[in-house]
DNA sequence: TGGCGGTTGGGCTCTAAGTG
DNA sequence: CACTTAGAGCCCAACCGCCA
């Protein structure tokens, strides 16, 4: 076109349409200039309209074009005063030589120049158009580009670190990702409204030169915040909307597979969810590094089955990522770094069965255990309805226990036999566990044996006298017959005592008659034995009796009971 | 010494999970 | 989707210590 109006000014034709009536078509142009097929194929962009459609053998396609307004660089024109082919391209918007924005009006008047006109100097106002008023700078990475773009005009041409492009692959590029930003992505990126406007052109370029620009990066992030907008997170396609169809679809050749690998990369380190053969436009690569699997796929590699893996995530033991789809069904993923740690999990629990076995226990012990705390089970009924528990087996470790050589032969005793047979109390026997802990019970045993709990060995007597003090300073309530141990009396005698009212007992939840503490430090303060009361003064019981002025409050001859008691007010008066 | 109350093991049932 | 499997919880008879 800047060609055939610099023939039409020379042979003195106002206008271009001038020329078009004197020749025919544009091959009879050439003729009657002598230029060489070579020549022609030289020169760039379509010819007027008035001799019909332009044919194109590079690639390019009329609509690549703009066929009525002008633009230019007023560095250039003021060279010399010929129109660049490259200014013709939509795409074009800054001078490669000048590093400066191209001009498409007249900085005086403001109005467009039409490619009609022959007179590249000037306005139809009569401002020059070499005029450089309102000419400004651009920034290096958009420079780069569209002198990759010029480069391209002679032949392939690539930036640095990316495949090389021919012309139209390059339009292609630049109108389909130069549409995508933060802000905007368009939902029908097929064709661009308003290309022949310098400003729509800038945008696109502008765009396609910062994201190329420290490659992939700043792709990254605009992936990212189209991922973050997103309403679905369940769908590649539908997360990523049209971007997916034109990275897939629309740049679809060879030479823009580094998009692809860029967009498969972010999705290889941030998309949750699983990559499988049904995303079958990704690469076989991608889909088999994709570190993220289904559940049914982790359990399967893991060793385990796919609910203990769906616990493993419930509880949050290992990290997994869920999505629910509309219709409620929940999908899972699942960290492929996370398939060793289940594995060892897995590997290292027991069920609340098998660790009852173990520890040579009944199953409510575990429970019990569980509930106390001392067991951590890994997935627990208590909390969700896990199908089964897992108890970490080095949580069971820790309840077996060596045993200490004692050296005087002792009557033991198993904390089997214990639990089943000696009636504790709420809570006892945790304080149990707890004390063999903290060894204020020793097991009975050769030391290189490590025993479970349930078939530990105890002194009996120690551990008796451990569990009556352990109720006593709990202020806990007695039995008569302890009550007669503590007294150091015999049984029938303190049931005596209780009977006359000498000895106050209460009602409790136990069963029988109870005595506590108080009642007990009441009794003692208040009365003393004939048989302590001679020890005391070291004289016979009997002489005591007979010498005695007081008259004893109990005893076989005053009420037929088995010992004497007096009031210690009337002893000690 | 018989009654009472508590504990236990083992069988039974229910349900989630697994399988074809 | 029907059938099988496995684990948890319930139930009960047997058993023992405590109480009177």
């Amino acid at each position: 076109m800047g060609y055939l109006m610099r023939v039409a000014r020379a042979n003195g034709y106002e206008t271009l349409r001038q020329l078009g009536n004197t020749f025919r078509n544009f091959e009879g142009l050439c003729q009657a200039l002598g230029l060489s097929a070579q020549e022609t194929q030289g020169l760039l962009g379509p010819h007027p309209s008035f001799w019909g459609p332009s044919t194109f053998s590079n690639g390019l396609a009329a609509i690549d074009f703009n066929h009525s307004q002008m633009r230019w660089c007023p560095l250039c024109l003021r060279e010399s005063a010929h129109l660049r082919g490259l200014w013709l391209l939509k795409i074009s918007c800054i001078c490669n030589r000048h590093s400066i924005r191209l001009h498409e009006r007249c900085h005086s008047c403001g109005s467009t120049q039409r490619l009609e006109r022959v007179n590249l100097e000037q306005c139809a106002c009569g401002a020059w158009l070499a005029d450089t008023r309102g000419a400004y700078r651009v920034d290096e990475p958009l420079v780069s580009l569209s002198r990759a773009i010029h480069a391209a005009m002679k032949g392939k041409s690539a930036l640095a670190g990316f495949p090389a492009m021919s012309l139209p692959e390059w339009i292609r590029l630049i109108g389909y990702l130069g549409q995508y930003s933060e802000t905007y992505q368009p939902t029908k990126p097929g064709k661009i409204a308003n290309l022949h406007q310098l400003d729509t052109a800038t945008t696109l370029m502008h765009q396609v030169s910062r994201l190329l620009d420290g490659w992939p990066e700043n792709f990254h992030v605009l992936l990212m915040t189209i991922q973050r907008q997103a309403d679905s997170q369940s769908s590649i396609r539908r997360t990523f909307g049209s971007l997916y169809r034109t990275l897939y679809k629309d740049v679809s050749g060879e030479c823009f597979q580094f998009l692809r690998d860029a967009f498969e990369g972010y999705l290889h380190e941030h998309w949750s969810g699983v990559v499988n053969k049904r995303h079958k436009a990704f690469k076989l690569d991608t889909i088999a590094r994709h570190p993220r699997v289904t559940l049914k796929q982790a359990a399967k590699k893991a060793g385990v089955t796919p609910s203990t893996v769906r616990h493993f995530v419930r509880v949050e033991v290992i990290a997994g990522n869920q999505i629910e789809l509309p219709s409620g069904r929940k999908l899972h993923s699942i960290d492929e770094q996370s398939l060793k740690q289940i594995a060892v999990l897995a590997k290292g629990c027991v069920t609340l069965g098998e660790a009852a076995k173990q520890l040579a226990l009944p199953k409510r012990r575990i429970r019990e255990l569980i509930s106390a705390g001392i067991l951590k089970p890994l997935v627990s009924r208590a909390h969700g309805n896990a199908a089964t528990w897992l108890i970490p087996k080095q949580q069971l470790q820790a309840l077996f226990f060596d045993g200490t050589e004692s050296s005087k032969m002792t009557q033991t005793i198993s904390v089997r036999y214990i639990l089943k047979y000696w009636h504790l109390r709420d809570g006892e026997f945790q304080t149990l566990v707890r004390a063999l802990f903290g060894h204020q019970l020793e097991p009975v045993g050769k030391p290189t044996e490590s025993v479970p709990l349930g078939n530990i060995l105890l002194d009996e007597q120690q551990t008796w006298r451990w569990l009556a003090e352990k109720r006593f300073a709990g202020g806990a309530s007695i039995s008569v017959d302890e009550a007669a141990q503590r007294l150091g009396l015999k049984q029938q005698v303190v049931y005596d005592l209780v009977r006359l009212g000498l000895l106050a007992t209460i009602e409790d939840a136990l069963p029988g008659r109870r005595v506590t503490q108080a009642s007990l430090d009441d009794f003692q303060a208040t009365y003393v034995s004939l048989a302590e009361y001679a020890g005391a003064l070291k004289k016979s019981p009997r002489w005591l009796l007979q010498t005695l002025p007081v008259r004893p409050i109990s005893g076989p001859m005053i009420d037929g009971s088995r010992q004497y008691f007096y009031r210690r007010a009337e002893l000690y008066p």
